[in-house]
DNA sequence: GATTGGCGGATTGTTCAACAATTTTCGGCG
DNA sequence: CGCCGAAAATTGTTGAACAATCCGCCAATC
C-alpha cells in the first residue's frame, strides 16, 4: 500500500497537470489577458495532444480564468468594468459575512495580525508587490474564517481575476499603500470582537477600492483589438 | 459567466449539449447518485464519441456535480454528511448576507411575495414537490438580491446538490411543510425593511434545516457500495 | 484454509490522423 | 473604396489505436 492517491498528487493525469501549468503561467504574467491561446502551437509546445489540450481549456473556462468563442479560439481571460463591478459585488457579500458571522479562533486572529504586520513592513520597505500579495493574503484569510471550501474556492477565483486586471492597466499605480491602515484596523477591531463596526468598515473599505480601481480602468482604456474584453453581448 | 444553465438553448456545441443533457437527467433523477457513468456504453447511448462525452464529463467534474476518480471513472455526486455541512456553511454567509445588503427593490419584493404565496398554496393542495420548488425558488431569489451572477451560480450550484441529498435519502419527510410559515415571515420582515432581523431569522431557519437534515441523513444511512460519497475535502 | 501473488479482461487516459464546419485572409472586381 | 467570393487556416468532432491502471479470478504458498 504505497501508493494511495495521496492528495498533492504529481501531475494527477496530463490534463489536469496541463491546466495548472497554464493556470500558472497566467497567474505569472506569461500570458497577458486577451492573448490568444491556439491550439495547434500550444499543444506542440507543452508537448501533449492537442485533444488533452482541450480538455484542460474546458477546465480553465469553467473557472472563467480563460474565455472560450465558439469557433474563434479561448483567449486569456481580460476583465474589464462589468467584471470588475462583478468581483466587489461578491466581495461586498462574503468578506462582510465573514467578519461577521466566521469562526474567530485564536489562531486565525495571530494569522491576521500576521499578515497585516506583514503589510507594513512591505510598506516600509517600498515593496508593492510584497504589499500587494499582503493584501490578497489578507483578504483571503477573512473569507476562511467562514469555514467554507466553495467560498475559498469562489474568493481564490476572485482574486486571481483581479491580478488579471491589474495586469490589463498599463500604469500600476500604488493602490495598497493607503489600504494597509484599514486593514490595520479591520483587524484591531476583530481582535476586540466588534465585529458590526470591522463589517461596515470593510464595505466601506471595498466600495472605495472598488471606486478607485474603475477610475484608473476608464483612464487606462486600452480599447485594445482583443476579444473577450469589455463588454460582451453575448454571442 | 455566460455558461451553466443556460436556458434550454439549441445544442450550442456538441459538448456542451451533451453537458446539458447529463445535468437534466441527473436533476430528474434519472441518474441517481452514485452510479457509474460509464464512458463507453454512455458515449453510444448519445451518439457522441467517447472523446467528447469526455470533455462534457470534465465541464460536470468542475461544477461538481459528477465526482471523477482517476482510472476508476465519473460517479454521480452523492453528497453525505461532509458535504451537506458544507452546503448550509455556503448558505449561511450568502443568503443572510443578500438579506442584509441586497438590493431590495418593489419588484422583487412582489416576486418574494408571489413565490411564498405559491408555497402556502402547495401546503394546502398538500403537493410535497411543489413546496419543494416553492422553497428553492424562494432561496434562490433571496440570493439573487446580491445581483451577482457569481453568488447565484454557487447557489444554483448549492440547490442542485441539495437535490442530490434527498434522492441519497430513501424516505423524503416533509421538510418543508414547516418552513412554510417561517418563509412568510422572512418575506414580510423584507417588506418592511426590518433587515437584521430577517438576516437573524433566516440564520437561526438555517441552523435548524441543517440540523434535521443531518438527522434524517444520520437514519436512512444507506451505506452504499457507491464510491464517491462520503468526504473529501478540496475540490 | 486463508493469504499472497500473478495473470487476463475490462476500463480509463492519452495520442494520432482525419474530416466537417466555421472563421479569417486575401485577391479580384465592380 | 468597398464588396464579393474562393482559398487557407483554425476549431469542433470523430474514430481507432495504444499505454496505464484497476478488477476479478485462479493458482501457489505457508
Amino acid at each position: 500500500m504505497d501508493t494511495l492517491t495521496d492528495g498533492a498528487a504529481e501531475h494527477a493525469h496530463t490534463t489536469s497537470w496541463i491546466a495548472s501549468v497554464l493556470r500558472g503561467r497566467i497567474a505569472a504574467g506569461e500570458l497577458t489577458p486577451g492573448s490568444k491561446l491556439s491550439e495547434e502551437p500550444l499543444s506542440a509546445a507543452l508537448g501533449v495532444s492537442r485533444n488533452t489540450l482541450r480538455q484542460a481549456f474546458t477546465t480553465l473556462a469553467g473557472e472563467s480564468i480563460v474565455t472560450r468563442i465558439p469557433n474563434r479560439g479561448v483567449f486569456v481571460a481580460s476583465p474589464g468594468v462589468e467584471e470588475v463591478r462583478e468581483i466587489y459585488r461578491v466581495r461586498r457579500m462574503i468578506e462582510p459575512a465573514a467578519v461577521l458571522w466566521g469562526d474567530l479562533t485564536p489562531e486565525v486572529l495571530h494569522n491576521l495580525e500576521e499578515i497585516v504586520q506583514r503589510a507594513q513592513e512591505a510598506r516600509n520597505s517600498g515593496s508593492v508587490t510584497d504589499m500587494a500579495d499582503a493584501n490578497q493574503s489578507l483578504h483571503r484569510a477573512v473569507v476562511a474564517l467562514t469555514g467554507s471550501a466553495s467560498l475559498q474556492e469562489l474568493m481564490d477565483r476572485v482574486l486571481a481575476e483581479m491580478r488579471l486586471v491589474f495586469y490589463t492597466m498599463a500604469s500600476a499605480p500604488d493602490f495598497h499603500s493607503h489600504y494597509v491602515d484599514r486593514n490595520v484596523a479591520l483587524v484591531k477591531q476583530l481582535r476586540a470582537g466588534e465585529r458590526e463596526e470591522a463589517a461596515a468598515g470593510l464595505r466601506a473599505y471595498l466600495d472605495t477600492a472598488e471606486a478607485e480601481l474603475l477610475e484608473h480602468l476608464a483612464d487606462s482604456a486600452l480599447p485594445a483589438g482583443a476579444p473577450g474584453s469589455g463588454a460582451y453581448g453575448t454571442r
